[in-house]
DNA sequence: TCAACTTTGTGCAAGCGTTCACAAGCGGTA
DNA sequence: TACCGCTTGTGAACGCTTGCACAAAGTTGA
């Protein structure tokens, strides 16, 4: 049992291998694979603006990185760009989708129809980037049959077969955190390897399912720690003759 | 301007620092703060369990990782375990939350009433947590004054003034994307010093502004690309003359 | 055709974060 | 009190990411 992130992730170097792109894909950094994703946004917004070219620090200036950066990321997936000019756009965007997987649909499955499911379930952003919601599922037999966002709602029971049946190749989590494990154990059981878990428990699962894990709990007390530290500087900044706005008040 | 995380975090030791709390917040890496937090719920639910002592190979366990990097996150906030024994599940509980700043409260405001604004309205991890949904904000104005989750909703022209009223610390941008940025404006003009964003866009604040990010695209994107690369290495596996199940089919 | 200019792609070094491994310290026991 | 076993706390090594800086490669203009 491996759980969420972290170690196992050790790159193994097979054999002799035909240098494309499986290769490719296992040496990108799970740190570039997401800002992959992000450049592919913000490209995909340059496309509808019309724009077909785009240099190294353009793109990193609207992603939010360095450009130096966006390069070696870019260097990740090959060499696409044309020096002293930059970027394709509609190019860059298609090895993105493609090293991203993008190219197949991946259908998914919400569990936990409450207030956070029913945001999901209605949520345009995911059928609309090649992720089709194909089943939503809920403990509540009054739930079962209603429509959300289209979709009927099935018994949580029948989570083995309506996922293997649809194909559903991600899992969502959105149920209480008791339930969490147990939908995730029924997930994992009716061949999900991939999860997105937004309820507020470490999940324990076999080292090949991937879990990436949604916290706002988490999220909010990262910030509250910020705010309490950004306090104590200032606190600390004054007893050091330093005022507030930076302003040094005892020379 | 600074574009959420990143590079302008460098740790600067200021003179003569009164060696205590202040100091060390600064010093704590951002992923081992993230990793407090779940700490603290593993904690917390250990002493509604009634647990009064606990070993950093059995919280690691707990929490999903491993108990030397456990130790070394609980260093940072200094040494409150007993050699031989253990860790104070309610001294743990109470350090963690002293320097994750969950002593005060932090009032929360939420921009953005839509599926995923109620949701987060209604959610109750929020107010249980010390974080309390102190406002609520739309641009629709048949929703200005309705309330949600016993709120009622301000339209976002008034933001500025209800956030600084209110105390508002932690901004949630839940608006579509063509709205973020503008919200997040008003938001830092209003005082708001972090923000908690679940539009797909990528934020520009003042450097003293704080951005937390929840992207769903981004985090589908990179289940997708395991589920690529997991293809592509099966099928590599398979032309290495290794089965799917890691049987090897030619030896 | 050639020179000047622009921008990519990448080797290298520095910085962080993680992991290892073990000394230090504490409770229990004789 | 002295010893033993267990668990913490941390120095040091390792490895992954980041950022720098520059050669390579392409374009433009004369």
């Amino acid at each position: 049992m491996a759980a969420q992130r972290g170690e196992g992730d050790g790159v193994v170097t097979s054999p002799e291998a035909p240098a494309d792109v499986r290769e490719r894909a296992r040496a990108i950094p799970e740190a570039a694979v997401a800002r992959l994703a992000v450049y592919l946004r913000v490209l995909s917004g340059m496309v509808e603006q019309g724009v077909t070219t785009i240099s190294s620090e353009e793109l990193a200036g609207a992603a939010g990185v360095n450009s130096a950066k966006l390069r070696k990321d870019l260097s990740y997936i090959g060499s696409y760009g044309t020096r002293g000019v930059g970027y394709d756009v509609e190019v860059l965007v298609s090895h993105i989708e493609r090293i991203l997987g993008l190219t197949r649909k991946h259908s998914v499955a919400v569990v936990g129809i409450g207030n956070l499911g029913h945001a999901l379930a209605n949520y345009g952003g995911f059928p609309s980037r090649g992720f089709p919601v194909a089943a939503l599922f809920d403990i509540d037999p009054d739930l079962t049959g209603v429509p959300v966002g289209g979709i009927p709602v099935n018994h949580i029971d029948d989570i083995t077969s309506v996922c293997s049946e649809r194909e559903v190749s991600i899992g969502v989590i959105a149920t209480p955190p008791q339930a969490a494990q147990a939908v995730c154990d029924r997930l994992v059981s009716a061949g999900v390897q991939c999860i997105l878990n937004f309820a507020p428990v470490v999940l324990q699962v076999p080292d090949y399912v991937e879990v990436r894990k949604v916290d706002l709990a988490v999220e909010m007390q990262i910030l509250s720690f910020h705010v309490a530290r950004r306090a104590d500087e200032a606190a600390n900044d004054v007893v050091n003759g330093i005022g507030v706005d930076g302003v040094v008040i005892r020379p």
